[in-house]
DNA sequence: GATGAATGAGATTTCATTCAT
DNA sequence: GATGAATGAAATCTCATTCAT
């Protein structure tokens, strides 16, 4: 019998290859040669695996978006107040930002091939769904932080979690882009502040 | 005289053409076939006006940046109170992005197509111009309402802008990836709210 | 303005080509590169001309049916008795086969490949309309010579049609495939006469 | 003892499969994964058993032959006068094109391959030996019929054969193409009635 | 003997670019 | 300047065959 252990490394060692280069070159510049030259195994080979370009385009997709979501979690879940919580996160957030814009540029690679999909596309679905889940996550941080007092948002709760993954993702692009920006502590600690700033201060505070 | 004007035109021609075709297919999976078909002429007349399918990408790619911003350096540079030339800013911005977010898509397909070329390429320096101008737009109209006491910001200006900036891009992102979010004047009212008062509220106010 | 004309000559050099490589090496076997060599061309520019190597192998297909239909129609209009018109047919036939058997390995090809297809194919429909014509051309001979007295047949005269038209198929074959027939004005003649009789014998003359 | 039993049974198992997998696809198309699963074995233990693709087409190629001519021996060779043996082999060869054109398909197949071959391939040693076997049949049951007053060919006894094996091949290619021929009964009495009279009307009998 | 993962040659097809008209 | 046929490099994918287990 032929080792299932040995096939699960196999696809790994093939996804790992191909994340490198469907970010170095883009989906439709990287070619089935090159993952296969850096997988280190034969172009035929990779079609073992995976049925096609494609396919295997959407398993490193969700691969990589999978990897991400964990570790989140678990700082989440410890019993901290909500204002601490949303911290973690960011921290974690800026961990990852400034340790690998790898992932950044393929996500950015992602982003457009979706958009290329249109609405109906499985890349979109994915992201819908992703995206669903962060929505939930901080919605539900902040849903705490008002029942303990915490917070005293102008906004709805959706709506907050939206805008605030929304400024995550336009400095994750700003990053990646190297468009002037100093992605630093000073620049962490200004986006903390401000996202608990728009949740603390009550609606008739604002002038 | 009346050559040149045409030679335009013919220029002109193309690079709408070559709009449709990049935002619909992206770069890579769009044709050179494709644009001339579009602008209704022949493939090899593409290459009297652009001397490569890449030219031609990143004429495009400048072209609809510049566009963008003439209007509105018009509605910001009228003599108003520096929170109406913000809101008026938002206001446009959100104009376009409902109207076309077709242009969105295509911008997505330059931010990946930069993302690839790294830092030195000729995209990203355009990149780096465009943001660079944007970003101090934005930190003059603040610069502008702190000494007109209107804006008692928390943060330095440049990075006002730049999350400013993030959350626009970052909107427009999961507007065009249809990911979830209603953008609608909620949603535009929400980052008008959120904005001002995070230029309003003093730093020791906030908690 | 590009001539109408070469590109009518390029398409039959082609088509000529793909004759003599299908001929050779039967559809799966032959390759698009070889077609393009024998053409003397690149081959890339075949598909300037036919949209696949399965057009390309249709367009083959029905150009040598069609080519043989024009000649036998000639030689049948003629104001001959039926029975002459017959001999005329056969003779045709009887020349072709000696001639080129370069058609009739190509020939197998077609039907192997019509068989594969099955009933719906577009090879079988092609078929089916040539095997029509030939049994009414038969057909009407036959009904021409029995209103003349000249023939008395003891069959339908359809089935007449199909019967003479697989005995010339079945010899043809056995003249392809070296069987180790004759294929010589003795089975030209032997041939002629079984028609004939069977023609011609009434039908209590049978034993 | 035990064992080669078992070998045999295996080789079986794949020429079953192949039979059918060849049918359906034609050479080229057909691979050997295909043979393998229809068979139930893993695609390497093909090559235990057959040397090449090739290989194992000849062996179909043989085997289907062989298993036809069995059958028709045993019928001819019961002691029956001329006629009703000829019409003993009609028969049977009606049978078996109404029940399994399956075979008649793949026989296509076995012709192209062998007419590519070209007379010194091994296909068309085959054949020829297969033709020459079912000629010398016929031409014995005529020269009884000669011999007991049954028969007064007007034509050589092995033309004879070989026109009768024209007939039969040329319907059931008719038959397989699906090309408009009715096969049924009344095809059959006509074919029977054809040749019987062919070989039975004296030469000057004919007109 | 049985297995099926690995291989890599080779096939079809696309398309940016050139160039003769 | 305009045209579009011709080119040929390059990409995806298939599959007969091998070989370690």
């Amino acid at each position: 019998m032929h080792d299932s252990q040995h096939q699960a490394q196999r696809r790994t060692q093939i996804l790992t290859a191909a994340e490198r280069v469907f970010d170095q070159h883009g989906y439709a510049a990287a070619t089935v040669g090159a993952v296969a030259t850096e997988a280190g195994i034969a172009k035929g080979s990779i079609y073992n695996y995976f049925k096609s370009k494609e396919e295997l385009f959407k398993a490193v997709f969700t691969n990589v978006l999978v990897q991400a979501e964990s570790e989140v979690d678990r700082r989440i879940q410890t019993p901290l107040p909500a204002r601490q919580k949303l911290e973690q996160m960011l921290d974690y957030w800026f961990e990852n930002l400034s340790r690998h814009n790898r992932i950044g540029r393929l996500v950015l690679e992602f982003w457009a091939t979706a958009a290329r999909e249109g609405g109906s596309g499985e890349l979109t679905r994915i992201l819908q769904q992703m995206y669903s889940q962060w929505r939930e996550r901080i919605a539900s941080i902040v849903d705490e932080g008002v029942s303990t007092g915490e917070f005293n948002p102008q906004f709805d709760k959706v709506v907050a979690a939206s805008l605030i993954m929304a400024m995550l993702d336009g400095i994750e692009i700003q990053s990646i882009l190297d468009v002037g920006v100093n992605v630093d502590t000073t620049l962490l600690a200004a986006m903390k502040r401000a996202i608990l700033t728009g949740l603390s201060v009550a609606r008739n505070e604002e002038p």
